[in-house]
DNA sequence: TTGAGAGTTCGAACCGGTTCGACATTCAGG
DNA sequence: CCTGAATGTCGAACCGGTTCGAACTCTCAA
């Protein structure tokens, strides 16, 4: 492997100058530079990652953190992966990519070690155990989801609250009265997923704005029991004419709900859910939705952390919080409630 | 950030005493070891990454390189990400996710620049463009999918012969005398996705030697043109009493596809897949298939490629190029066929 | 003729680790 | 008591970049 030193010999000129014609930091005479990349050319050279990040104390690299939990769904993750990893190579910038279910551990590990410049943090949780971590690091991190202490720290997240009052005035528009909304299991909400009930506290009262009914479960986020919640659901509360769905495993899953009770939507049912259109082509859903943008959430937040790494903006300039705000993608499966 | 200097002057001892006190390849007195790491505890020192990779040559790093090519199945991928990130982690190593769509460039800047260790391809084509760079970068590389030139890397894939074999055959013990394959899109198989032919040929064959007609068509892998693509292979073929699915996308919409057509299985047609146990919870699948464990095979080609990173085999020891056996997971979606 | 200043290039130091060879010191054996 | 080996520690070099300060050359004006 070819080192700058070499190159420098091959141009007959030393290391200094050959790094300085490649870095064009300082003024170097065209025929110097023309032999240097000369040189570069013929013995293929290129820059050592480590010792450049040694020097520089930049590697380049953003930590990616993707927690797989027990009842996540994964395929929705993927996509704010994507999404990040994407933007960050438009920017320069490499990925690490960890999915270590100790997410504290790897954090600090990746962040003592200077593995990276900054951080993206996904999936974040009300009160998350990585934040500290990500606080005493002292590198940028750019977080997707919203914790309770925003500080040290830019935020990215769908604006969760006006989702919910959406679904809920879209139906009421049509003149549902009695509707019933699907969130994800408790176990996500009982580990932070804050999100699950910014929706659902903002479409009850929504809904009781508005003077109609709501009705509220908690699904399962695996197959075959989240089924199972959507008939109890729909056993239960029998006057249901819309339902909104802010769990991916349901929204799944309910094509073939329907299809066993023998509903359609709009027909019998209005259905409004809340994922990317990504996810709806790839599951084929026909229900409208709320686009959840994990594209673009991931793209916002390696974005901003860049320009913070890059130095683009103060160090004490104040942290971001920014809300994607939420549209509804109309696939046709809301309508006027069937008649009694 | 404390340095292994710092570490050293906290313990009364010179830089290389510090180092070998904690990598422990000399010895050293109990007494100077227990100051040492006690200075590492009260310094929180944690080695610099950039500076060991310099030093030592080795980043302790895999890259991992997965394309998520326009009419590939997402979802289907990132198991085998899962897989091969775990597993690397087991192992102590991080992943450099790339997926960039220029993943010829991408493998030659990772490792020019000497970022990683070794490289895991994921979905490799025929004749995958990937190689000749892999093999000049003189890294240990491991693949998951079958090229044509198997030389100077170790592989790992499904035995997708045997698969078809094993879907034909199962269905034809049942009785079945007519079935079809529904494969993946054209577009995959003339990127070089071999794996598609090689089961189809395989079934094919088997087919013939049973004397039973089998079908062949390629779905396509978007919705929802994948379930007109469904309907129309059981509208030109009404005899057909078993279907054989080699295509993520079509197995997810299958289920749409026969409530719309009234039909079940196995009562009125037999399904056998080919996905993995996962993906078949993910999507509620709920036919039979033939597993196609990509976190095993990920899992695999990790541990390979750290072998050869660590030089556990020779570098002259061959090159491997090992096929799972596949195992049909029985979800009952089989059955003897309908009568006419 | 000299001096200022711009334009180029070089040498050396530094980033933070690892590792080799040399230098004590201790201890056992003759 | 002397020798040789074993044990423990240190200094220096090295990995491959970047960057600072200094030096050299040349031009042009005083």
């Amino acid at each position: 492997m070819a080192t700058i030193g070499d190159v420098a010999q091959a141009a007959g000129v030393s290391r200094s100058t050959a790094s300085y014609a490649l870095s064009g930091k300082r003024a170097i005479s065209a025929d110097v530079r023309r032999r240097v990349e000369e040189a570069v050319r013929e013995l293929g050279y290129t820059p050592n990652a480590g010792a450049r990040a040694l020097a520089t104390s930049q590697t380049m690299v953003i930590g990616l953190l993707a927690q797989f939990l027990e009842d996540e769904f994964a395929p929705a993750m993927l996509q704010y992966m994507l999404g990040v990893s994407n933007t960050a190579r438009e920017l320069g910038y490499d990925i690490l990519l960890v999915t270590e279910a100790d997410g504290t551990r790897a954090l600090r590990r990746i962040t003592d070690s200077r593995m990276v410049d900054g951080v993206v943090l996904l999936n974040v949780a009300e009160r998350d155990e990585r934040l500290p971590i990500l606080r005493a690091a002292g590198q940028p991190g750019a977080l997707v989801g919203l914790p309770a202490d925003c500080t040290g720290v830019d935020v990215f997240d769908l604006d969760f609250e006006e989702a919910g009052r959406l679904m809920v005035d879209h139906l009421h528009r049509l003149g549902h009265r009695e509707v019933a909304l699907v969130s994800q299991p408790e176990h996500v909400t009982e580990r932070g997923g804050a999100y699950v009930w910014r929706l659902q506290n903002a479409a009850l009262e929504a809904a009781k704005a508005r003077g109609i009914t709501l009705h509220t479960t908690s699904g399962s986020s695996h197959q075959p029991d989240v089924g199972r919640d959507l008939n109890a659901l729909l056993d239960a509360h029998p006057a249901v004419t819309g339902l909104l769905i802010n769990n991916e495993a349901a929204a799944a899953a309910l094509p073939t709900v329907l299809h066993e009770r023998g509903l359609t939507a709009p027909k019998d049912l209005s259905v409004v859910g809340r994922y990317s259109d990504e996810f709806a082509r790839t599951f084929s859903l026909p229900y409208s939705s709320i686009e959840s943008a994990p594209d673009r959430l991931g793209r916002m937040a390696v974005r901003q952390l860049v320009r913070r790494i890059e130095g683009e903006v103060a160090a004490d300039e104040p942290h971001v919080v920014r809300f994607v705000t939420p549209e509804l993608v109309d696939r046709g499966s809301t309508g006027v409630p069937r008649t009694a």
